[in-house]
DNA sequence: AGCGCTTGTCTACGTTGTAGACTTTACTCG
DNA sequence: CGAGTAAAGTCTACAACGTAGACAAGCGCT
């Protein structure tokens, strides 16, 4: 009956990939965080031998850059978009719902780059970089002020984020304030302005606040910029 | 001849206290990274059992939490500083620099809070918050205004930091450029605008960049504020 | 059928965090 | 001074981890 090959008990062992490897090991770190991620278990998830993984990623750090590649290859550029300010703003946005959507992914992209110099990290943690340099330069700006701009904008963007999810709530069933962040827990004299916020901390509107910032720094820095080059040149 | 006291070959055995342990935690993430603080190796620095750690921080995380903790405190903050945005400028200048001296220390700065609800951090990493959020509102800004102000500032700061330390250099006896950042590795036609940038990169000044940024940034939520309060206002 | 490369497995080692029972030290009180 | 107690430090032990290295099974060739 059991033909020989789709036959089998075990879910019918087809052969693994760095794909497969790597989509399940994301799935792992959304469902349970970064420390479930242990070659054993991924093994076990996978239904293989936990060296066998080894084949398609170095060591474990391998491991995690690959998820982040696979996270980032997600975020969507379009470096030919006319209107830079736009795109900025729409890169910054889909960063961040990515981010809420594979939060624990998120201690990953923020991490690893600061052990990793530029030119050894994942190149697609590198694609976004080169892709914002080449829309702003189609927007015309000169490659050191381009560079300048992406790292206020990367910069701010980043630090948006990890601000945003560091607010996370405790229990979204309590609905006193104070409680569902843990805030009762501060004494009162010595945090009374935080433990005031509480209300103003639970309602937080993480894109709006995101875009406000944004439209700050970019037209501050369009102002900046376009004053700087009527200075030194004609 | 020995006196029973002050004895010893091993290196006279004073009382242990968590600030010490503290402290050689620091020292020893410091000199070899985050990786090295491991309980054995603490114990062994500390010339104790391994075991003997557990009296000072109730395991590994917290030891962690307790270095954040050492440093944050480090970072001196003026509430009552009439010139908020000075105050401001010269908080975010004194963080950069501790994060450029304890460089090792960043990725628990900012990673930690993400899995640590608000309200059970360690107090000393709340109390920049609370004394920023003092300042401000020293300086006449409702409480829910204030907390946008600290948010989009702390987020930019943060954001920075990470930046500026990502871009650090492998090699810095190397006088090429390209060589001296590891971008010889990346694929010249997918990546030509960040090689071409490896001058720019090269010479990175952190602290003006900063500053350039929080410009922008303070001026423009201060406009902001003022404009909003304007529309609603009397 | 037989060769050779890729893929997966097995066994084994050293290292990690930490529970629990124990011993040593320091200090207080009669 | 000596007894008693609470704290500080130690010892032993265990389960889980990453991964080296030798080996087996599977596949596509001719």
């Amino acid at each position: 009956m059991n033909s020989p090959r789709p036959s089998g008990r075990p879910p019918v062992k087809a052969r693994l990939s760095r794909d497969i490897v790597l989509a399940k090991a994301l799935e792992l770190v959304d469902a349970e965080g970064l420390d479930a991620l242990t070659m054993r278990r991924l093994g076990q998830e996978l239904g293989r031998d936990p060296m066998s993984l080894y084949r398609y990623a170095e060591n474990r750090a391998a491991l995690l850059d690959g998820v982040s590649e696979l996270v980032l290859d997600q975020l969507p550029i379009h470096p030919e978009d006319p209107d830079w300010k736009a795109q900025l703003r729409s890169i910054a946005h889909n960063l961040r719902m990515l981010a809420l959507q594979h939060p624990n992914v998120v201690p990953l992209l923020v991490t690893r780059p600061l052990s990793t110099p530029l030119g050894l990290r994942p190149l697609g943690t590198l694609r976004p970089l080169e892709q914002i340099l080449a829309l702003l330069a189609a927007a015309g700006f000169q490659p050191a002020d381009a560079l300048h701009v992406y790292r206020a904008y990367y910069g701010y963007l980043y630090g948006h984020i990890l601000n945003e999810l560091q607010e996370y709530v405790v229990d979204p069933e309590e609905n006193e304030v104070l409680l569902r962040l843990g805030l009762h827990r501060l004494p009162a004299k010595e945090f009374p302005r935080l433990r005031a916020l509480a209300p103003a901390l639970a309602d937080y509107d993480g894109a709006t606040e995101l875009d406000q910032g944004l439209t700050i720094l970019l037209s501050g820095l369009e102002a900046q910029l376009s004053r700087q080059m009527a200075g030194s040149g004609a």
